[in-house]
DNA sequence: TAAACATATGAACAATTATTCATATATTCA
DNA sequence: TGAATATATGAATAATTGTTCATATGTTTA
């Protein structure tokens, strides 16, 4: 991966990149943020999230809040429980799910603010 | 869309239900915080603002740092910049580009807490 | 002005992914 | 035990998207 076209490249360059190269996050954390944001880039996610954020739910009352399918739902879930963004338990059929932890709300927040001053 | 099958309908439910959804963000609002997430959603973009935390830098010193081409870099910086997420300032040949605001940042730093908790 | 360089962009291809449909598993209750 | 309900899951399809390649635009300098 080293024949493509390059800048000219004068000392400052080199310098430069050797410095911000040097002080990257590694291969693998930059993988690991890319796949955590990945799931809350999705509208159904981002909406089961925002339901979530108020109190704990079933996963049938997810999917008509969300005016989407139980099946639908459910692939969701697992995708948010991989991420552990989201957590459950049990109850006779159904299975509550709820935010995992705090910095799911943070990141939401965040989000929204962003949205907000654009 | 109302033609799923539901679960059983007891008053409970309903009023979650309804209580829920009366306090979710909108369909827009909702639709563009997924979009905005869609975007760090992305190792390279990823990579791009882990370098843009440290400094102002040139496309072809980004495709440098990050080992992808300046096309590549190129398309993924009009994302980027579509998103608010980075802003640029030409200079002669090249075009430096920085993050936009402080948001860019923060939701980085949380992701990575999130990460490092897991 | 022409050549060299930096960046941008459109089209095409490959890969990823969300939803649907069919079906499986698990729990309750008659 | 068997029927009904809630959830989960695998496969298939459709849509989205990141990279590449070719080329265009814009700037500098010889």
């Amino acid at each position: 991966m080293d024949e493509f076209v390059r800048c000219e490249e004068e000392v400052s360059n080199l310098e430069t990149v050797k410095r911000v190269k040097d002080n990257l996050l590694n291969d693998e954390e930059i993988f690991d943020l890319a796949e955590l944001f990945k799931v809350f880039g999705d509208s159904t996610r981002m909406k089961i999230i925002n339901a979530l954020m108020m109190e704990e739910l079933c996963v049938c009352d997810i999917a008509e809040i969300t005016n989407s399918t139980p099946s639908a739902i459910s692939h969701q879930l697992r995708v948010l429980k991989q991420a552990k963004l989201v957590k459950y338990r049990k109850e006779g059929k159904s299975v509550f799910y709820s935010l995992d932890d705090d910095h799911v709300r943070e990141i939401f927040e965040k989000g929204r603010e962003h949205i907000e001053e654009v």
